[in-house]
DNA sequence: CCAAAATTCTATAGACCTATTGATTAGTTT
DNA sequence: AAACTAATCAATAGGTCTATAGAATTTTGG
């Protein structure tokens, strides 16, 4: 049995183990991101970091649990990410537009990894999809609060529902990210800023109260 | 060779071929649905409609051309619609929020092929998915002609790029759509509501006009 | 430079899956 | 009811894929 839990307890740095199992999660989350978890086969991951498919078991116990290390790497410092902005005190745009950045720039940094998170988590089995939920409940929380506190603070009205609020960011953003991860020659500031101003004001000019109601 | 255009020549109102044509593909989005493309088998398909395994193929010439015809049968009619929405002559907000119901209706009617075409399109090949293409930019161009309406009535904000907000629009949809299918408990109309006042108004209070700008 | 550990390789068993073929049953028409 | 057509089935060829096992190679430490 291969005991690929083994370190080097020498390590220099960190392990040479270590290293390469991140070259792993980066091919394995190229490659499902291409094709998606069952198109994709372990001998394109294998080939994709110059070593023949079996070796990729070196690595991995098996494909899925590839895939549900792929989506917990592409989620865990994000959420962390998340914990440390509503933290902090800023005013609430201020906050959004944190958020926004954190989350679309997560695209473009493991691009990969947070895509097949957004797409193919689904197909994993419940048992390995627990700390994946866990982690999902917490962000959602998190955005949720932010706005209740945007809320009370008189900023956001009062009529929107956090809950409903919230899963709409959600949309946007991995909607966004999906792009930004396709077309590369999309600016990534200039999409933080349009969808900012979109979630805070709509698109309803505000002077204009036009409400010609038939 | 099997010749599975033929239909009975003297049918009674539509062919029984036609009718089982449609169970086939009911059972292709749904199976496609919830496993995925390349995670579904013939297998499932056939045994969700109640025959086996190579009988299918009397309905379909290959598991890739039935994808195709689910994502196609998924996007016809509702883009269709579109264009007899776009083309009445409503105020904006009447628009968006027929826009909305059409939109987020799609998923409760016919639930899986939508869904299959969101998230699914994608496995076919190129060739395959022209028609698909086709129809998806017809949409979003609809969308944007209706939102450069708006712009036109001084309804809509100038500094919008509608190109933008169309996707930003698409994504919210698409997201709420999702959810409408995976929980049918969900309220189809409070979310059509939700998401039309968020699409429109933003989440920030329009009177009170806290710009603490930092 | 040698021995132990770490890493990669080759080869393959065992499943499973698509698509085809020819036989078989059900349905219709005359 | 015979003749014809439509619909389904059973069986399988041919291919691909995951996961494992043991051999071979590389790296590391003394």
């Amino acid at each position: 049995m291969i005991t690929s839990a083994n370190k080097n307890t020498l390590s220099p740095e960190v392990s040479k183990y270590a290293r390469k199992k991140l070259v792993a999660l980066e091919a394995a989350a190229k490659i499902f991101g291409e094709k998606g978890f069952h198109g994709a086969t372990t001998s394109d991951i294998a080939s994709e970091m110059g070593i023949k498919q079996g070796s990729l078991y070196y690595y991995f116990n098996s494909k899925e649990q590839a895939l549900q290390e792929v989506c917990e790497f592409g989620f865990e410092t994000y959420v962390s990410r998340m914990k440390s902005i509503c933290a902090k005190n800023q005013p609430f745009e201020a906050k959004i537009l944190s958020i926004l950045s954190s989350h679309l720039g997560s695209y473009r940094g493991k691009s990969n990894a947070l895509k097949v998170h957004n797409d193919q988590r689904l197909y994993l089995s419940v048992e390995r999809r627990k700390k994946i939920k866990k982690l999902g409940s917490q962000y959602r929380e998190l955005l949720e609060s932010v706005l209740q506190e945007g809320i009370e603070q008189g900023v956001v009205k009062q009529s929107v529902s956090t809950h409903f609020v919230a899963y709409s960011i959600i949309g946007i953003c991995n909607s966004w990210g999906a792009n930004l991860v396709r077309e590369p020659e999309l600016d990534l500031y200039d999409t933080i800023d349009q969808c900012s101003e979109f979630i805070l004001y709509g698109v309803i000019e505000a002077s204009n109260e036009s409400s010609n109601n038939t």
